[in-house]
DNA sequence: ATTTATTATCGTAATATTGCAATATATAAA
DNA sequence: TTTATATATTGCAATATTACGATAATAAAT
């Protein structure tokens, strides 16, 4: 197989699933990183930080996008992406929330 | 490829990445919950509940007991499965310092 | 209009993940 | 010791993910 049988979950497993399966890369944790700690925060700038090619950066942010983690603004030719403040925190709390009601009984 | 370039990038990154693989998957964090809110936690109780197959719940089970987040205790021809908590804790403050760290500068 | 620079998309190869049937292992009960 | 029960392991098919070269798309500069 290699499809997860998300029909049997409910909504909150899924999504819980889905972000962290996002942030389960190593490249991406770094982006993120990366992006918080700039000023100017351009795509070619990651390219040359991370090492790894453009096309695979590329691809990382739209999966980063995809769940509004980040946000792209247009800026001529150069994208200037950013942490979506708001998004970030939301999930943050959904975490902690995942976290402090699901530690309850234990031996 | 298929393969995550884990060399190049630092031990934070490549640790954060790994935990979040495992929760990256709704049959885990069913799992998780379910354990946490039982006062047993039996592996068989875990396939009727869950909806899965025995092999696959037993290969998920692995994968949380591979970063610690659960222990399993042999209890006859049993297993009682449960959370590790003082592993859970430590994620939980990980994943709130690398939220906090990561959001400084924002457009 | 052409060139240059930046980012996105497509196609593909290599590897990883998911799920399960079959089977193995281990322990308790009969 | 045989049988029943619970869990783990193996092997495999289907699908997903990672990474990158080639190429397209877009916009500024010449």
């Amino acid at each position: 197989m290699g499809v997860t049988k998300t029909q049997i979950f409910n909504i909150e497993q899924n999504e819980l699933a889905v972000i962290f399966k996002v942030l389960s890369n190593p490249a991406r944790i770094a982006i993120l990183q990366y992006i918080s700690h700039q000023d100017s925060c351009i795509c070619n700038d990651i390219v040359d930080e991370i090492g790894l090619a453009q096309p695979t950066i590329s691809q990382h942010l739209k999966e980063l996008k995809s769940i509004n983690l980040i946000k792209g603004e247009i800026e001529g030719k150069k994208v200037c992406y950013c942490i979506n403040l708001p998004k970030w925190t939301e999930i943050q709390a959904l975490f902690n929330s995942f976290f402090n009601t699901t530690k309850s009984n234990c031996c």
